[in-house]
DNA sequence: GTCGCTGCAAAGTCTTTGCAGAGAG
DNA sequence: CTCTCTGCAAAGACTTTGCAGCGAC
């Protein structure tokens, strides 16, 4: 694998997990299992944003300078994940797809009109309620994202 | 306003409404009242879906082939619609964004992620669960918008 | 060795911008 | 009249594709 291989000795338990998910998944598929889809993979996992093909090649050229990705391959392998349902794209407003692991814990935004505070939150009764309409609509139901906005405590006080 | 006038007569109430409240903000913000806004507001008023600029485009010039209006110019509207909060826009991936008059009732959208399909609903329950969220942490709260993501019936079929 | 993956550059999409002329107020 | 809006075409931004060589298996 070069001399860009990569040491896991310190990643978590979870992400081998993920990793060895993927690479049954590789197997299944006759695809081939390279460094640079190993990257986007593992720059995705450590990301606690959601990410655009562009960010995501700049993040891994940061960190191996050397290695000379292409934007290209980012995109096409993102492709990939996606297909496989390893890694989910989203669109909020502005322009581009944004992807993030599809194996990741979700959460939801409330956000302060005034002072730009963001909390996030979870809420079984709407994630279940959410599945329910999917299921109602004759959805499969793969994602979601929920924004509320208002005046937080400490503006309301000001 | 040349030979192109649009005969108003057949219009509901609603929509006369709609024109009136889009003129005053027109005054108020020192722009001008064109043709080609008023079929793009219209067209919008008049169709079920969220459609895309291009989509726009294509019904406007089908139905005045002699206008011959410019892309440039739905894309600009939309995007001055939009600042003025008459026009709501939902971006989904490949397929770019897609615009529906903000006038219309409080709802929130299911997204097919394989054909850009758009369903809109709305669900008591959630908008109740919301409002509690919001209670909870301390925000009063103003707005909020939800999208579900999935693969509709038809594009599970195929 | 085979055949899919990669980087590069070129080609596609989709959207925005510059400009001179048309048209609303 | 004035000054914004418009159509056109060119430029930009974002993605995809063709190709020859590299590399996983």
């Amino acid at each position: 694998m070069s001399e860009f291989t990569v040491d896991f000795n310190d990643k978590t338990v979870a992400y081998k997990q993920l990793l060895n998910d993927f690479k049954t998944l590789i197997r299944k598929n006759n695809l081939k299992f390279t460094l640079q889809t190993e990257l986007i993979l593992e720059t995705l996992y450590n990301s606690d944003e959601h990410l655009a093909p562009e960010s995501l090649h700049h993040l891994i050229q940061d960190k191996f300078p050397d290695l000379n990705i292409g934007i290209a391959t980012v995109y096409r392998t993102l492709s990939l994940l996606e297909e496989s349902k390893m890694v989910a794209s989203l669109s909020f407003g502005a322009q581009g797809k944004k992807y993030e692991l599809e194996a990741k814990e979700h959460h939801d935004h409330i956000i302060c009109t005034a002072c730009g505070n963001i909390t996030e939150f979870v809420d079984m009764q709407i994630e279940e309620r959410q599945h329910h309409i999917a299921n109602d609509l004759g959805f499969k139901m793969l994602d979601h994202s929920m924004q509320i906005y208002g005046i937080c405590k400490t503006c309301q006080n000001k």
